[in-house]
DNA sequence: AGGTGATGTACACGGCGTTTACATTGAGTA
DNA sequence: TACTCAATGTAAACGCCGTGTACATCACCT
């Protein structure tokens, strides 16, 4: 993409835009400085006056691509149609770990470039919605209709995490395929969340 | 490291530990073939003749880490001291979850390596001692011994399996500094995973 | 002793992140 | 309206990287 004036207007965003659909498609090592300049149509040094440097320009994408990853969370949550609060409680709760497991099918790069192992920019400031909020908030309405023992609530939000990042994980990663299941049913694995958080499903 | 010879003597290992030691302390992306190549006393051009690309040295470097991970959690397994058929399956299944954990807060950039989306040498050649074998063997004991109802034996390797290595993950990268406590208890989430699978702990 | 395949080297190529000096421009001010 | 100047983009260079190629060295077998 080329363009007429000298400057682009509005490069931070085009830059992060572009580099997160580069993350998207093959991952975030993916992710170059100069790919992504010659596809905004800049020269690579214009990214720096923007970015500090690659990393910066990466953890912005791993900020968006959480982003993203709660926003699905949250619209699954609210695609709940039951009327029941005890068992509407069950049924969001269960849309936020099978919404998770989906964007990772679906996206598995995007995934990976949003754990990646780097600071955000903003430092230590939450994102406005974020998986861990929108986790916290299902378990939090699983106490509050019964659904859930009040006792199990404490450090609930590590296992149920880390179940199903664990699960799509490795499933992204094909470690599963040393199994004799290559593609393990998600649905097993959000009742063993259930059974181990004492959620009665029943 | 300086050499006489001219010849190496046996390069391949030698390329293979250095590479493994460079992921060990800075990350598998730290694993520059011209940066191994100095340190074992070689030019780069040189590692071609035993590895076909990087990729290829990488995916050795990742055997060999899930060789580590597969040979601790057996130790941590026969290091187990009890008598009673029964709770010894059930405190040997515990070590199995713990010494993945505690393998992973050690050595946090091995486990990293180990599962890197790179396929092995060998196709699908599984390695001797692997992870999810030790774990499975784990779970066939607990069955034996009644600890666990034979109905949740199916698909009980993924359960744990994505339970444990989604902790340990996300431990790593940091990801548990949103919540309030940011070092969680590890035992607290084998007891989760023993609720989820049935087993009778006490 | 001599040849030959295996192993290691020197050098080159293009791509990468990053820096530096310079060019262009839009916005505020005299 | 003309001038300034900070913000924004460019060109060129540096030192890395992975990798290919042509050549050097050597261990081993007859």
């Amino acid at each position: 993409m080329t363009r007429s004036t000298y400057h682009h207007g509005d490069l931070p965003r085009a830059l992060v835009a572009e580099a997160r659909e580069l993350a998207r498609s093959s991952g975030p090592d993916a992710v170059m400085l100069r790919e992504v300049a010659r596809r905004v149509g800049v020269s690579p040094a214009a990214i720096y006056r923007h970015f500090p440097d690659r990393h910066a320009l990466l953890g912005e994408v791993a900020e968006m691509a959480r982003r993203d990853l709660a926003r699905r969370m949250l619209d699954a949550v609210e695609r709940v149609d039951e009327t029941d609060p005890r068992m509407r409680s069950i049924r969001r709760f269960q849309a936020v770990g099978r919404s998770y497991i989906d964007f990772a099918q679906e996206e598995p790069n995007l995934l990976a470039a949003a754990f990646l192992p780097i600071e955000s920019p903003g430092g230590d400031a939450v994102e406005d919605p974020s998986p861990w909020h929108v986790l916290a908030a299902a378990l939090d309405e699983l106490v509050a209709t019964g659904a859930m023992p009040l006792e199990r609530r404490a450090g609930a939000e590590v296992i149920a995490w880390s179940t199903v990042h664990g699960f799509a994980i490795l499933r992204a990663g094909h470690a599963f395929d040393v199994s004799g299941d290559p593609d393990p049913d998600p649905e097993a694995l959000l009742e063993a969340i259930a059974r181990s958080l004492a959620v009665q499903t029943s």
